[in-house]
DNA sequence: CTGAAAGCGCTTACAG
DNA sequence: CTGAAAGCGCTTACAG
């Protein structure tokens, strides 16, 4: 077994004070060229890397990230993952990850962790019992602390920090207004996330691009059952030609009830779904989908901490960004 | 902004020594205990936490474990997470999560960081590009290092450490004796990751349970289109009435290729596939699939890694655990 | 150009 | 029962 070499070791085996290896590793002038060659080339050697533990603790900082995950199952947060993950590592930074599995207790306990000096920064998406009882106390401390904050995904809550997420009202306005340009009359929406922040935007928008002679039809239901009747009823009796979904779990409820009904997509009924490509495509038929890019909302993310992380204290403006969408027509918005 | 309190903050408003506080709030019989308690209540009027780093430091222990996934957008690997983040939080551990891509040369990397003390462990699940090039180098390194390793799920490869994950011969053997036990005929598989140890246990099984006289059928590419091109053969001119899939990939192909090809499942073909419920359930008809319970595999991990943490030098002996999968039947496989 | 010293925040063997 | 000292592995202002 090989043990890592220390500052103190080569010192020794150099001849040298621990003060002139460190300076020589770091390129500092005071030393001189031939000393500084001398002490890389033993320290390439001997394979050196500083212990970061040790760095850390002189530097004050951890030179890691917290990442707080409501549900790593749901592919799109996996995919935020991904790329938070990406640039940390462009940028030299460890991620931690935190999982809450949507649970109120699971974040404070999180958050208490963080605080205790972890991580330089955090991401966050924020639970769903969170939002459901709006108790945003417990991120304060994380502010109180000058730990710096980036909501991510879910965005639309009151909290003075770094936000960037997709633009759901316009996302869903966009895809509305589509199925009102084809001329169809009864539009209707499915979602299981009407209680969070994103699902209220997408109803928002579907809601706003509706023009006031049309009639709104909306089935929703965090209880799968529930749902599932809800949307049988806009269906048979509702009669919808097209219906927007706004996160994956109703998709599969519309693409699954419309196929046991015998209501034949996209000839009966217009799909737009919220989902990933890898099962869109597959499914028979294709369904359109609201792309989001993932990745790029974890490496916008991961730029927006860094920049507090540089200087922190110079801007005090937070910003928003939002990462655009895109409606990918696949064989369920035929016309 | 509230500061950190540090213990020699405390011991100066306590008028005593900073050993005295230290040794207070870890409760050693040294102290009496009324100072225990003097100290205790101001530690909690300021929530003082003890600085991570600092304690890392003197213990050259990191208290974070590091887990390498390959992708995590494979539900799979995100759920195996879940279930590695909870077991840690459990047992006051951190998790840093690293994603490899699949690629030989970011694993590398990984490793290279890993080495440098970041961590005490590593969960690994190896990447396709390594498992192919067969080049495992880079992970004798972090047994140099004395660094524990556990591998989970892509367990068939011969490194002497602790591993977990399915029995995947035994799943695919099983579930191609229930075919053959109905009396079917042709009996086929497809799979995308042929190449991965994975890959080929469960084309092992499908082989194994296949008797003498029995042909075998197999549709295998990693390439999309190439995969759908073989299975098309097998349904059309090998008309096979059963097919078993090995990753998702390959079942979201044979559902939508049998439904473009008019052939009804399970009436004309019976169909095994490798997903989890939250698509299976909802397609149509649904597909009965072999569940692996990545969540348990994860837990698993992260206790035999646990083991070896606390006593490394003792237990000399690697180990092998396999969580059993089940075969949860939906409509694709009734007869 | 080199090195001794202080210090990051903690723990613990040792002295009193 | 309390405290001074050493040390974990590093960095850096300061002295020489």
């Amino acid at each position: 077994m090989k043990t890592k070499i220390t500052l103190k070791e080569l010192a020794k085996l150099l001849n040298v004070s621990v003060s002139t290896v460190s300076k020589a590793l770091h390129d500092s002038p005071e030393i001189s060229p031939k000393t500084v060659e001398r002490v890389k080339e033993l320290a390439k050697l001997h394979n050196y890397r500083p212990n970061p533990v040790a760095v850390n603790l002189k530097s004050s900082k951890s030179g890691t990230i917290g990442v707080i995950i409501p549900n790593i199952s749901n592919t799109f947060f996996a995919k935020v993952l991904s790329g938070i993950e990406a640039e940390a590592q462009r940028l030299g930074l460890q991620v931690i990850t935190y999982i809450s599995n949507e649970r109120l207790d699971r974040e404070k306990q999180i958050v208490d962790r963080l605080t205790s000096g972890f991580v330089d920064g955090v991401l966050i998406a924020i639970s769903e019992e969170t939002q459901r009882k709006k108790e945003y106390d417990h991120f304060y401390n994380l502010v109180e602390y000058d730990i710096p904050v980036v909501l991510y995904d879910r965005i639309n809550i009151n909290l003075p920090v770094d936000k960037i997420g997709i633009d759901d009202e316009r996302a869903f306005d966009e895809a509305t207004q589509l199925f009102i340009s084809k001329g169809l009359e009864k539009i209707g929406l499915a979602t299981s996330i009407h209680h969070l922040g994103v699902g209220k935007m997408r109803i928002t928008g579907y809601k706003n691009a509706l023009p006031n002679d049309k009639k709104t039809f909306i089935a929703n239901s965090s209880r799968p059952e529930i749902l599932r009747e809800k949307i049988e009823k806009m269906l048979l009796k509702d009669k919808i030609e097209a219906v927007l979904c706004t996160d994956f779990e109703s998709t599969m409820q519309v693409y699954r009830t419309a196929h046991e009904l015998k209501i034949k997509i996209p000839e009966d009924l217009k799909v737009v779904g919220f989902m990933n490509k890898n099962v869109a495509a597959f499914l028979a038929p294709s369904i359109s989908y609201i792309e989001q890019f993932p990745e790029k909302i974890g490496q916008g993310a991961m730029d927006l901490l860094a920049r507090r992380l540089q200087n922190y204290p110079k801007e005090a403006m937070t910003s928003e960004k939002i990462i655009s969408t895109r409606l990918e027509h696949l064989e369920s918005t035929v016309f």
